[in-house]
DNA sequence: CTTTGTGTCGAACGAACGTTCGACTCAGGG
DNA sequence: CCCTGAGTCGAACGTTCGTTCGACACAAAG
C-alpha cells in the first residue's frame, strides 16, 4: 500500500473530511453544545480517541466547519460577481450564489445560521472576520444601488441585514419536495427584496403585460 | 403573615415567574443544551432542588417560555388587528406588533426563534399548534392582499416565511444604541416588504445600459 | 532487523449534567 | 398541642460529557 504524504498542513485527509461531514450534520441536528463527540464518532465510524488525532477539540471541529463554509461560498459569490456590473443585477446574483449553496449543503448552513456564538476566542474572531466580510460584499452593493438611483431611502444596514434574515430564516422552514428549488426560490427574493410585494396600482391590474409587472409595482410609489 | 392560596393551578406565584425569567436569560444566552439548571438555580436564588418543586424538567421550563410568550403574542396581535380592515395596513400592524413584542422581551425572543426543535412529544406539538396559528394569521393576512389585487403574484408561503424570516433574524443583529426602534424599525420592514427597496421611476429612465440584465431575472419568470 | 513516525484504539479521568430523596421549617386548623 | 402540607434545601445517584493516555499496528528508512 502506498504511503500518503499529508504532513498535516491545512490541506485534508480523506478521513478528516469524513469525520467534518458527520460533525456538520450531528451540530445541525442538535446544535453545537447537544451534538457529542461520541455521537460524531459512532456515526462516522472513527474512534473516540482516533478522532481526536485529526481535531484537537470540539471547538476546532465547529470551527473547521464554520470557516470552511464560509470561506467557499465567499470565493464563489466573487467569481460570480466577476463582470456583471448593474448593481440590481450583482444583488440578485448575491441572492442566488447565497440560496444555492444553502440548499445544497443544508446542514452546513444550519450550522451557521444556529451556531452564531458557540465559538469562543480567536476561533470566533477569525469567522466574525470572515463573516463581516461576507457582510462587507452585500452592503456595498446595496450602496452601489443607491448611489446609482435605484434604490430609495432605506437604512442600508436594516434593508440588507434584512434580505439576509429573509435567506438564513429558511433552513427553519423549506421542504425540497414542497419548497421551491435553488432557482425560483432565489429569484423570488431578490424580486421582493428589489421590488416588494405589492402592486401600487390598479392600472396593471389584470397584469397583460406581465414584463412590466415588476417594475409598476414600484413605479407608483413617491420618492419619498 | 398572609397565607397565599394558589393550588399549583396554571396561574404563577412569584417565585415560578422568577424562575420563568432567569432561565429564559439562561436559555437565551447558551441556548437550551447548553444551559444548565444549576446555572438557572445559581442566578435565580432557588436551590437547585426547590426549583423541581416549581417545575418539573427542564423541558417544561423551556415548554413555558415558549408557550406564554406565543400566547401573549398572538393575543395582543389579534386586540391590535381589530378594527383594521385594509390588508396592507393589517399586515403592517402585524410587523409592529410582533416587532415591537420582539424588542421589549429579546430574551424570550430568541429563545423561540432559536430552540425551534428542542421540545419534543406532547411540549412539541403544542408550540407547534400555536406557531402554527400566528402563521395562519399571516397567510390570511397576504391572502387579503392578494384577492383585493393589491399583491403581485407571488408565493404566499415564500413570501410570508420571508416576512418572517426578515423579522425573526433581527435578534442576531439588533443593537439597542444603534440601530432603530420597534417603531421606525417595523414602519422599514413593512414597506421593505410591501413596496420593496428599488425606486421604479429611476430604473425606468437610468437603465438603459443595464436594463435588459436587470429585468432578466425578474421579467424571464413565467406566471407561473 | 531495528528504528521511526503515522495512524488507530480501548480504557480511563474528572467534571458537569438532570433529576431524586429525605429531612427540615413553619404557619394554620383541629 | 399536634398534625398537615406547602416550601425549601443539601447531598447524593447514575449518566454522559470532552479529553487524555499508553499501547499497538505497520510501512518506510537505516
Amino acid at each position: 500500500m502506498p504511503r500518503i504524504p499529508r504532513g498535516e498542513n491545512g490541506m485534508g485527509s480523506r478521513k478528516l473530511e469524513l469525520i467534518l461531514r458527520h460533525a456538520a450534520q450531528e451540530f445541525a441536528d442538535k446544535g453545537y453544545e447537544g451534538a457529542s463527540i461520541r455521537g460524531i464518532s459512532r456515526s462516522s465510524g472513527v474512534s473516540l480517541s482516533g478522532l481526536y488525532y485529526y481535531v484537537e477539540s470540539k471547538q476546532k471541529l465547529l470551527y473547521l466547519i464554520q470557516i470552511h463554509t464560509f470561506r467557499t461560498i465567499l470565493a464563489k459569490l466573487q467569481t460570480a460577481l466577476r463582470g456583471a456590473t448593474d448593481p440590481a443585477k450583482r444583488l440578485s446574483i448575491l441572492v442566488h450564489n447565497h440560496l444555492e449553496y444553502f440548499l445544497r449543503h443544508p446542514m452546513e448552513m444550519k450550522v451557521l445560521a444556529h451556531e452564531d456564538d458557540a465559538l469562543e476566542g480567536e476561533y470566533r474572531k477569525e469567522v466574525t472576520e470572515i463573516k463581516r466580510r461576507y457582510y462587507g460584499v452585500a452592503l456595498e452593493i446595496f450602496e452601489e444601488l443607491r448611489r446609482s438611483g435605484q434604490a430609495r431611502r432605506v437604512n442600508p444596514r436594516v434593508a440588507v441585514l434584512s434580505l439576509f434574515g429573509m435567506m438564513n430564516w429558511i433552513h427553519t422552514w423549506h421542504r425540497p419536495q414542497v419548497d421551491p428549488q435553488a432557482e425560483a426560490l432565489s429569484e423570488a427574493m431578490a424580486e421582493m427584496f428589489l421590488h416588494g410585494v405589492m402592486n401600487g396600482h390598479r392600472v396593471v391590474r389584470e397584469q397583460h403585460l406581465s414584463r412590466s409587472r415588476g417594475r409598476l409595482a414600484v413605479a407608483a410609489r413617491p420618492a419619498r
